[in-house]
DNA sequence: TGTTAAACGGAGGGTGCCTCCGTATCTTCG
DNA sequence: CGAAGATACGGAGGCACCCTCCGTTTAACA
């Protein structure tokens, strides 16, 4: 039955245990510390030697990937949701939301978008290619629908939503990305009349007072 | 003025000259390598020791707000004359192209950007406040001509514009980054009657999904 | 149980950060 | 000018992290 071209030997349990191990303990460390945080660390927490991690995820960037895999398939299937939904410029904003949600939570997972932006080249298929999709078809919808312009790529709009998220230490970050992406999508939808210069008797109350 | 007890000595002359040199090393240094290069590299090649860069710069920020204060004084200046400009919208945008405009020659001015976006705390007043202070006089002057929502801070502003910027080692980030900020200005403009967009209170829409 | 390939772990070499302090140099003043 | 004292210089050294390499261990299979 195995002739010696078929290789299927069965993983050994410690390689499949440690793996795991080395997963779980990123996980912790990441949405702790950020992206910048320390592999050694990774390794001590998940009793492994350096050197193990490495074998089984030789760059950083695999690392994220493989931790934040669920994440991204999640915001993914969102996406899937959200394509049902009667207005299709709110389900982008409710999905970009989730996303800020997401990186509220897990400090680390701006490392996964940053990843999903950057690997426009070759590499690291995953992330960019789920969220990139995601995000397609969400756009796609709106814009055939007539309803948000059509010149903006998922790799913009990605690029956009990952870099707004990217300074999330500071005190009000989350708020203030939350009114910036307001802003961008009311920005998207297509402008109803040609460009007048509308004027609006009373302005907006100010979320924010200016400081200083 | 201050002639009795604190008796000012001159300042050495080779002080001078190596904090100069210093500065021009980092110049050259973070505008190819960007904010991440090597210290000790800027050290090498302005000819100094180690000590004396850490002397005149105890930190690494100190240094990249000397080098960029100059470029954040031109933005600075930029923003007051636009200030004259007819359309004040109009205004905004360019004044953010030209921002677009230096991170493109400077790769490390985009670590000014993160400066002052970040210290929103206490430190570093110098990038934080002129940035603020000039992004703010062109949004007040939007939003009382009624053009522009009132609702967005500088410091937001700013973000998102930091934000955006700072994946800027791909292939097309330039385009990318003006065509997301066209985007995002005409977010940013007072909506048409058609559908009353501008929220008073509350920034955000009521029916998103509540977290978990 | 023996054989063997796969996996382990950590030492080690490299780089960068930052501090500390003995030495060199500049300014001031007699 | 020359000494004295203040000021600045430089780089060694301790630390943390990165990543590779290889001798040793261990699990799978017969």
């Amino acid at each position: 039955m195995d002739d010696h071209t078929d290789q299927t030997r069965k993983p050994r349990a410690d390689a499949v245990r440690n793996r795991e191990r080395v997963l779980e303990a990123a996980k912790t460390v990441f949405n702790a510390g950020g992206p910048e945080a320390s592999l050694e660390a990774v390794a001590k927490r998940a009793g492994v030697g350096i050197g193990t991690l490495y074998r089984h995820f030789p760059t950083r960037e695999d690392l994220f990937e493989a931790v934040y895999r669920r994440e991204v398939e999640q915001l993914s299937e969102l996406a899937e949701q959200l394509k049902n939904a009667k207005d299709p410029v709110d389900a982008l904003r409710r999905w970009l939301r989730s996303g800020v949600e997401f990186v509220a939570t897990k400090k680390g997972m701006v490392a996964a978008l940053a990843l999903a932006v950057q690997s426009g080249s070759e590499l690291h298929a995953f992330s960019f290619e789920r969220l990139t999709k995601a995000i397609g078809s969400l756009l796609d919808r709106a814009a055939a629908a007539g309803a948000m312009r059509a010149d903006v790529s998922p790799e913009d709009l990605l690029r956009a939503f990952f870099g707004m998220c990217y300074m999330h230490d500071q005190p009000g970050w989350q708020s203030s990305v939350l009114r910036m992406l307001d802003v961008f999508v009311d920005g998207l939808r297509v402008q109803p009349a040609g460009k007048p210069k509308v004027r609006l008797p009373k302005p907006a109350k100010p979320a924010v007072k200016r400081k200083r």
